[in-house]
RNA sequence: GCCCGAUUAGCUCAGUCGGUAGAGCGCACGGCUGUUAACCGUUAGGUCGUAGGUUCGAGUCCUACAUCGGGCG
């Protein structure tokens, strides 16, 4: 039961798409919103919360889930959709961000990345092939490439050999994959440098990958040069396949880049920013913990149709929080996953009826305008 | 009645040899983009119990008083 992909229309005025993800009997839509669950659990929420957000596809992650528990735990246990009882789509990153997030004395060669465990200190050493076959031995549905993501600045010189080795690393993971239930993306790299970004997209396309990422964004650029970076790649990339930009999931970041032909995102921002006490909202994001919500009986978001908009206040969300109750970092994350999914949901209307322009404009005008309490 | 200890930010407490005060928490606000993040940061807030004294200078030393706690009668 392989995941398959199929674009079914792009905007008249835009490059957005609308595609169609086809998995075991179910159809999914794109543009779409992928919760992180890094430690194969999206942070506070059971997986029927997360699907009735609705989700499709969801994240983990290769390198937390090789060191603890280990994939081959994952894989006894019958791999991670029986351990983390999630029957939708998967998707695993590479364990390449963990390099560049993490690893501190990082120690990049040729054969891979050596550098600390993070838990207990020990050295370790990944490389393509092993995170191929910890994402095997996971099974999840769509398997990253192991790339090297880069900074913002960097140096031409550092990013060119860079690309070039994220290159051959794709093509020795693509060499060692097996693809028996399992699709495999490449991973566009290039920093801001057109040629760069080019270079890498069209490699990629000639080893003929099932999808391709974008990576490499948002790690301190500002948005303008993201949405370049963006661009710069998705010019050089076959439409017939999914585009996947890794790690962003700021509302105007989708909306600006589905725009630029981007078909799926992930994001941690949503559960993040509820554990910390923030809700999304069509006016902007709100600090659930400011004095003003503590006799605010309304709900997070007027007109939001998700669990916790249907039965709690601000004010009970406020106390949670303020009082450190897990509860109210649940509610928070149902809201912002359920707000990015339905983000995504408005966005293929727009793209549907051809006003991917209009929308984006209406947008831009509540989520930055003058706040509506 | 006598003796001992305490009294410093909203709370709990540091404060060296005397040189006009700090922390943690709380409050208020901000940040967070392929999760080492229920995290991190910033601001506000003090006549150092009161009244005297010694000293160039007292949160710090001395005296009295007040309040609280403990001990002995």
């Amino acid at each position: 039961m392989k995941l398959e992909y199929k674009l079914l229309k792009t905007e008249k005025n835009t490059k957005a798409r609308l595609g169609e993800i086809r998995y075991n009997g179910k159809v999914y839509e794109t543009p779409m919103f992928m919760p992180v669950g890094t430690q194969a659990t999206v942070k506070t929420l059971s997986p029927e919360e997360v699907k009735a957000c609705g989700a499709g596809i969801t994240l983990a992650n290769t390198y937390h889930l090789w060191l603890r528990p280990g994939d081959e735990i994952v894989k006894k246990a019958g791999g991670l959709h029986k351990f983390m009882n999630y029957d939708g789509p998967i998707l695993t990153d590479s364990g390449g961000f963990q390099v560049f997030s993490l690893a501190k004395p990082k120690d990049i060669t040729e054969e891979g990345v050596k550098f600390k465990n993070h838990l207990n200190g020990d050295n370790l050493l990944l490389t393509p092939e092993k995170s191929i076959k910890i994402q095997e031995n996971l099974g999840s549905d769509i398997v990253m490439s192991f790339d090297e993501c880069i900074g913002y600045p960097a140096e031409y010189d550092y990013v060119k050999n860079s690309v070039e080795r994220t290159l051959r690393w794709a093509k020795r993971g693509k060499d060692v994959f097996k693809g028996e239930n399992q699709i495999l993306f490449g991973i566009v790299q290039g920093g801001d440098y057109e040629d760069l970004r080019k270079h890498c997209a069209i490699e990629l396309t000639k080893m003929n990958f099932d999808g391709y990422s974008i990576g490499g964004t948002s790690v301190g650029e500002d948005k303008p040069t993201m949405y370049e970076m963006v661009e710069y790649s998705t010019k050089y990339l076959p439409t017939d396949k999914i585009r996947y930009l890794m790690g962003v999931g700021d509302p105007i970041d989708i909306v600006e880049n589905v725009k630029r032909g981007i078909d799926i995102f992930d994001c941690v921002s949503p559960t993040r920013l509820a554990r910390h006490g923030h809700a999304l909202t069509k006016y902007g994001k709100i600090n659930i913990k400011n004095a003003k919500y503590k006799e605010d009986f309304t709900t997070l978001e007027n007109g939001c149709d998700c669990y916790t908009c249907k039965n709690y206040t601000k004010a009970y969300i406020r106390h949670l929080i303020t009082a450190n109750e897990t509860f109210g970092a649940r509610l928070l994350s149902i809201h912002n996953i359920r707000y990015l999914i339905r983000l995504t949901e408005e966005i293929r209307e727009a793209i549907k009826n051809d006003k991917m322009l209009e929308f984006r404009e209406e947008f831009i005008k509540n989520y930055y305008g003058e706040k509506h309490e």
